[in-house]
RNA sequence: GCCCCCAUCGUCCAGCGGCCGAGGACGCCGCCCUUUCAAGGCGGAAACACGGGUUCGAAUCCCGUUGGGGGUGCCA
């Protein structure tokens, strides 16, 4: 990879080259993630190169570190790039040149106007944006001077873009914008349109929040350079559930927030895969190779999307369940060492772990969710959920007798699941309950909670032990503390609170 | 305000003038399976924003309206 930070030319050829040119400021977003995805899947069915540009002109916004999130994200989602990170920092060069020629053509022109002293001479002008005050001016450079290019008065610029077909913008529409600042770097539109050129970019995608500039684009290009234009592709926005563009102030977006919640990136990959476009036989669950090989641009949708967490969990558990054994032990043990999971590190054991696996596997729709499906192993104090056992012990005025009869019945009999089965059943019976009624306060006071994992094969890792303490430490609970209205505090067993 | 984009179930997609009495998926509801919860199976409710055209025929094409969104920075 090159250091200096110059990109290599492009080789002539006609192989597609297309760009992901993210800002340094923040995590990545998911939308950027879905943009970075389809131009990644163009570029790979087309044999064409995926270049990373690192867009960091904004000094004050950008920082290194963000840089080195949005790299590990990407290697995360197994988007791979060919060529940089370039950095725009490092190419200032080839801006200045680039708006030199744009001085010396007539094509731009330095302006010194301040912000405020455009809004009071524009505020009732029916055309918008800056009026043109320095143009004729003759102004050379100084201070508090921006160089602004000098948009023609008339006709139209016309964007060609895949998704949404010709974009026509009257010229007069558009503003003699900025392309150096006054403090000499290049504003975004001007290192873009020389980078993308320098680069031999063939193919922008982006969001459609670009589109409004791309007229800008289009005109800088026309006078900075006579290559080809590149074909444009405007994707539709990721919209929250109030319709409105996802932000990362307001909305949750970051994909290392979903990474770290246990969502896997081939899940990712394919939820955002069909955030916006379809393979033409209706199928939805897509490997990366596959969304490589049926991706089209043309195919794309021109409506916002909403970002649906639920989809995804649904996406995410149908990857986890289909994951080898072995493979969901791996990746789920991130989630139960320290200091994520509920227990002292010391506690966990692998192999407790691994017994039960195949039962969380095809329970949960995040790896972050394996914990809490098998706290009742290793929790030091043994937490008890005080509400199920209010529910299953405090207001069930049998459970003490079935408690009592599985401490009697489980003392001596063989520890396995299927034995603790037909124990419980024959519990079951002789209280006149079906199993599903009888197993309630027994699952409360050994596994903590009234929903979970299969109560038998639970009490078999757990073990004897363990099991019969809790069973003992519950019936203590109903004596001292069943209350008329339900509100249990068994304070012998809950472990906190 | 001005410029631009968009418009099919709550949500994501399918639909490219007749195959649409609008299909799939998520979510939701019910039933089955079942030691809880999931998973799985079966079934159900649920949409072409509105108005004009064009056409023998429109969810599909055109125009308008309405609604939503994006942009309007010396941010990207």
């Amino acid at each position: 990879m090159p250091v200096d930070g110059q990109a290599p030319q492009p080789a002539g050829g006609r192989l597609p080259r297309v760009r992901f040119a993210p800002s340094p400021t923040g995590y990545v977003h998911v939308g950027g993630a879905r943009t970075a995805l389809y131009n990644w899947c163009f570029a790979r069915q087309q044999g064409g190169a995926f270049v990373l540009r690192i867009e960091d002109t904004d000094r004050q916004r950008s920082e290194a570190s963000w840089e080195s999130g949005i790299l590990s994200a990407l290697e995360w989602l197994g988007i791979t790039w060919d060529e940089g990170p370039y950095r725009q920092s490092e190419r200032s060069g080839l801006y200045s040149d680039a708006a030199a020629r744009l001085l010396a053509g007539g094509h731009a022109y330095y302006c010194s106007c301040r912000r405020d002293e455009i809004d009071a001479r524009t505020k009732d002008n029916p055309v918008p944006g800056y009026d043109g005050f320095c143009r004729d001016r003759g102004l050379g450079p100084g201070p508090g001077r921006a160089v602004r290019f000098r948009v023609p008065d008339e006709g139209v610029t016309v964007v060609r873009d895949l998704v949404r077909g010709d974009v026509e913008f009257a010229n007069s529409t558009i503003e003699d914008f900025v392309v150096v600042k006054s403090n000499g770097d290049p504003l975004f539109v001007l290192a873009v349109v020389v980078d993308d050129e320098a680069m031999g970019i063939t193919h922008v995608i982006r969001a459609e929040e670009h589109l409004p500039t791309t007229p800008k684009a289009v005109l800088l290009w026309g006078v900075l350079s006579d290559a080809p234009l590149p074909a444009f592709a405007h994707l539709p926005v990721l919209v929250n559930e109030k319709r409105q563009k996802l932000s990362k102030r307001r909305d949750k977006v970051a994909v290392e927030d979903y990474r770290d919640e246990g969502y896997l990136p081939e899940a990712m990959v394919n939820y955002l895969g069909l955030l916006g476009w379809s393979p033409a036989d209706g199928r939805e669950l897509l490997t990366r190779d596959e969304l490589v090989a049926g991706f089209r641009l043309d195919e794309v949708n021109r409506s916002p999307a909403f970002f649906d967490e639920k989809r995804l969990a649904h996406f995410n558990g149908v990857y986890i369940r289909a994951l080898e054994l072995d493979e969901f032990v791996r990746r789920a043990l991130t989630f139960c060492s320290s200091p994520r999971a509920p227990w002292p590190p010391e506690r966990f054991d692998e192999r407790a772990f691994r017994r039960l696996a195949p039962l969380v596997q095809e329970r949960v729709a995040t790896l972050g969710e394996v914990p809490g499906m098998i706290e009742f192993l290793f929790d030091e104090p043994f937490r008890l959920d005080p509400d199920a056992f209010a529910k299953a012990i405090g207001g069930d005025s049998g459970a003490a007798g079935i408690l009592r009869a599985a401490i009697a019945r489980l003392e001596g009999c063989s520890w396995d699941a299927d034995t603790l089965r037909a124990e419980m059943a024959a519990i079951a019976d002789s209280s006149g309950r079906k199993l599903a009624k009888a197993q309630a306060p027994v699952r409360v006071a050994a596994l903590g909670r009234g929903v979970g994992l299969p109560l038998f094969e639970s009490l078999e890792v757990l073990g004897r032990e363990r099991a019969l303490e809790r069973l003992a430490a519950a019936l203590d609970g109903t004596a001292l503390f069943s209350g008329a209205d339900g509100a249990v505090r068994p304070a012998s067993v809950a472990g906190g609170a």
